[in-house]
DNA sequence: TCATTTCCTGACCGTATGGTCAATTCAAAA
DNA sequence: TTTTGAATTGACCATACGGTCAGGAAATGA
């Protein structure tokens, strides 16, 4: 009868305490920044004692690295989307639209990381200097080739890639700001899919490809 | 002879010393955030005592509102620019001239702006509502003219703004993260003004102004 | 049942922080 | 010169922070 879901209670509880804790984690290191964050305010949002998050990480840095590679892997995952497309129409476009559904679902991770690139990458600059630049080399050269197809016009492909996340981390990273201008409201569903419309439709307007 | 410059020592100190701490303090704040920054850091690199740092600017907080105003104002200024403009050739153009060179200029800044607004916007709340809110709606209102006279393509002008903003302080808020793919260096002159051209060509294109 | 390992947490500690203040120096008005 | 008020700063304080730890609770295996 029971058999259903019996897994070992330890690991259980472990995974789903860590879970936790990351979760309260990245919305005070996104609401206050790291220096800003104290272990007390995560604790207490992720209604544990303070002593428990450090018997799950040692320290505050350990903590936030964790929350800062979470939403790397979430952009890299994301990036997938560009590639194995027949253009920069469908690459492009389809990049945009997953950008921009995770700066709506994701808005604490993406503040996260621009704090971080901000004050100067202190604890993820390694990430940078490789994964990060191993792929914008990638889609850079994939870009540079559809422009030598024609497929688009001759523009600078670091400086595009540059325009496409800013534009759509600016909805994460200045959603406040956003919400403020559109009366103290968030973006309703309709206005995220404007935004995301038009986004969409200056950039390939902006490269020629449409 | 030496009639020329005798102003009155006392004011010539506060201002000297007001414009050093404010100097020192928009560095830290950029480096550190609110949170991260401390008056000590702030006086040593200002050169000062900590105790001084208090008889010009009771609290922290006083001193990183000030920080704060000052790059908005700034910003406020350089938006002159698009007024005055026959069309948006004209008209956004030299925005994103006036925020690319702002960028430039005073990236630290930018970033202290970006930060506060990703945390909620705790001290310059009543400046979102007011000021800002009053600027993008009169801004909003003379893209919709330039839509009405037939000089731009129909696009949503609050996201039109939210583009501006977003792809020209992107090169201030993530410079580091440029310079990191840059090969760890600072973009050349010739770089920044691809950058800008690019920028420029992109939205204006995106627009169908040209 | 009993032994062993993991999980949990209140109490505690050293340090660093924002801020205060009394004492002193210095400019400028009388 | 004398007087007045601004400018300066070393020493100090209360608080809050990240992190530790001992000891108990709970789960697992023998």
């Amino acid at each position: 009868m029971t058999d259903t879901a019996r897994p070992p209670r330890r690991l259980e509880i472990r995974q789903q305490n860590e879970t936790t804790i990351l979760h309260a984690a990245e919305t005070v290191f996104a609401e206050a920044g790291f220096g800003g964050a104290t272990m007390q305010l995560i604790a207490d949002m992720a209604g544990l004692p303070k002593a428990n998050l450090h018997y799950y990480f040692a320290t505050k840095e350990d903590l936030y690295r964790r929350v800062v590679r979470n939403i790397f892997e979430i952009w890299l995952h994301a990036a997938e989307s560009m590639d194995n497309a027949a253009g920069p129409v469908e690459g492009i476009g389809a990049y945009i639209d997953a950008k921009m559904e995770i700066s709506r679902r994701h808005p604490n991770g993406s503040k996260v990381w621009a704090s971080e690139v901000m004050h100067g990458a202190p604890v993820i600059q390694d990430y940078l200097e490789t994964t990060l630049r191993d792929w914008t080399t990638g889609r850079a050269a994939l870009i540079q080739r559809w422009v030598d197809e024609g497929k688009m016009r001759p523009v600078n492909p670091e400086h595009l890639l540059y325009m496409l996340w800013a534009t759509t981390q600016h909805y994460a990273d200045f959603g406040h700001q956003i919400e403020t201008l559109n009366g103290g409201k968030p973006l309703t569903d309709a206005q995220w899919r404007e935004a995301k419309d038009q986004v969409k439709t200056m950039i390939l307007r902006g490269i020629g490809a449409i």
